[in-house]
RNA sequence: GGCGGGUUGGCGGAGAGGUUACGCAGCGGAUUGCAAAUCCGUGAAGACCGGUUCGAUUCCGGUACCCGCCUCCA
């Protein structure tokens, strides 16, 4: 079996991954909170940790590994829209405004991350769904003395978990000597952080024993993991930015809420993303969504390419140049496969991935060398000489074993060759190769020349690439191909 | 102030204590009426200063610079 390392930030090594259950691998990932079109930061660890449960599956089986990725519903940006509604005149209440904001938002990640390749994780569970577990964990806790109640508050007593700042590395002593927080007067100390805070009217708000309130953030990822993974699972991921405070509080809530039990066994943590060198920030103007990307003719798999190419313990930078590239490339195993009918009508055969590419991913993850390697298999049933050599059944077989892999990085190869393959022919586009190939003859008989180039110039400026070989003429519509100028030609 | 990440050839970006990363761009060649595409070949690197070592870009220590987190943030 596939041995897959992983780099635990929690003991800040590369460890063996060695699951709980192998029969049940389970991982929980920090997902969105749901008041807006996640932007293109929030893609990073829906595909690493979507490349991580392909692999899992992969190595583990499909049917035994359990992903977990929660929206966040409860949030004072959701309640803050709701209200802006509100206020513009709509009659409905502030719990259907806010049902409404938080279901098309919901609704926009599932098509943006679909887009991107990523699988829907096994559960994806909402805060406002597990509100009983909620006051349950934290019924529990106070009565172990790890929470306390003030003012209609509930607070975790911090310096009542002993490890708290381990994950992290922070002590609670510097942090406060740090604070840049004003503290609340009902706080015992400065750092303990809020499980549950009273709502007023005009805010969503669940009866507790503490009155009508709602649920502080950290509290929601504790009893929801507990609920579908269990006390103990293997893996939790998010992006670094959440290590402190959310992770740290976490674990804080879960491990006095239950001593005996392991948590969290793996922590991952991917590092934050940044667009032409600069945080991306909308005072930079250089924000923007997933769908922005999506809608300028950027498709999910270049994106997920991009992404691919960074390791994820690195800070990655989104650039057009990488865009590009990444469109060349995917454009290439798109095209190689394209006249492949036999793999793309029917149902493949298993042969295994590339061993090379399973390698760099079993390797904490290493997408960068995982690409590296599938473009060398790329390049290899791209008609090379050793695979033109091959048996026709060899040859399958590689392809399949290509697809395969590819598929294992969460690029649908089929899908994008059918795609290139089944692109409408314009009726123009094969009148201008014919023309091409008459004005040729007719030149080289001539001698005149000039005819030619100038319509293969005004062909390159309308965005159709120009391949003419010895025996043939092949006009391919470019990335900025323009019908109405091609039109404009004829 | 505390914590963490980064610094590799023109650009992007990996691995490995000694043997080609790879891609893009460049250059040379094949091919072409000329190009494009494709194929073949090729130069070019590891912030700085020390240490360990027969040998370090790779390990250790320090310096500099960049980025992030510590407040909602993926």
């Amino acid at each position: 079996m596939t041995r897959i390392k992983l780099h635990n930030t929690k003991t800040k090594a590369k460890e063996l991954f060695a699951p709980i259950d192998p029969s049940n691998v389970r991982m929980y990932v920090c997902g969105p909170t749901v008041y807006d079109r996640a932007h293109l930061g929030n893609a990073r660890p829906v595909i690493v940790f979507d490349v991580l449960y392909r692999l899992l599956r992969h190595v583990y089986g499909p049917d035994h590994v359990t992903y977990v990725r929660n929206f966040t519903d409860v949030d004072d940006k959701i309640n803050a829209e709701a209200q802006r509604r509100k206020s513009l005149g709509d009659p409905r209440s502030l719990e259907e405004l806010i049902r409404e904001r938080t279901e098309e938002t919901i609704g926009w990640y599932h098509a943006d991350m679909g887009a991107l390749g990523a699988l829907p994780p096994t559960h994806e569970p909402r805060a406002t769904d597990y509100i009983s577990q909620m006051i349950g964990m934290i019924e529990g806790l106070i009565a172990s003395g790890h929470a306390y109640e003030k003012e209609g508050h509930v607070l975790f007593r911090v310096r009542s978990y002993a490890e708290y700042g381990k994950l992290s590395g922070r002590s609670i002593d510097d942090m406060i000597a740090g604070a840049r927080v004003e503290v609340a007067p009902f706080k015992e100390d400065p750092m303990d952080f809020v499980l549950w805070k009273p709502s007023d009217d005009d805010l969503p708000g669940w009866d507790s024993p503490w009155g009508r309130g709602r649920p502080g953030w950290h509290i929601e990822c504790s009893a929801m993991s507990e609920d579908l993974l269990g006390q103990s699972f293997d893996i939790h991921g998010g992006g670094i930015d959440l290590q402190f405070p959310h992770h740290e509080n976490e674990i804080a809530q879960s491990k006095c809420a239950h001593p005996e039990a392991e948590f969290a066994r793996v922590w991952m943590h991917n590092e934050m993303l940044q667009v032409e060198g600069k945080k991306m920030s909308k005072s930079l103007g250089n924000f923007f969504t997933v769908r922005d990307l999506l809608d300028k003719g950027i498709p999910g798999e270049v994106i997920r390419f991009v992404f691919l190419q960074t390791h994820y313990s690195k800070p990655m930078d989104w650039t057009e140049a990488k865009a590009r590239q990444a469109r060349n490339e995917i454009d290439r195993w798109s095209s190689t496969l394209a006249n492949r009918h036999h793999l793309l009508d029917q149902p493949l055969a298993d042969f295994g991935v590339d061993e090379q590419v399973l390698a760099a991913l079993s390797d904490d993850l290493n997408t960068s060398l995982a690409l590296t390697k599938l473009r060398a298999a790329g390049r290899f049933i791209d008609n090379s000489p050793e695979y033109l050599s091959l048996s026709e059944k060899a040859q399958y077989r590689e392809d399949c074993s290509f697809i395969a892999t590819a598929a294992l990085l969460g690029f649908d190869l089929v899908r994008l060759a059918k795609r290139e393959r089944d692109k409408e022919p314009s009726r123009n586009i094969g009148y201008f190769e014919l023309r091409l190939v008459e004005e040729r003859i007719s030149a080289k008989e001539t001698g005149n020349f000039s005819d030619l180039d100038a319509l293969k110039a005004a062909l390159v400026a309308a965005g159709v690439e120009v391949r003419m070989s010895k025996d043939a003429v092949e006009l391919r519509p470019g990335p900025d191909f323009d019908s109405a100028k091609l039109e404009a030609l004829k």
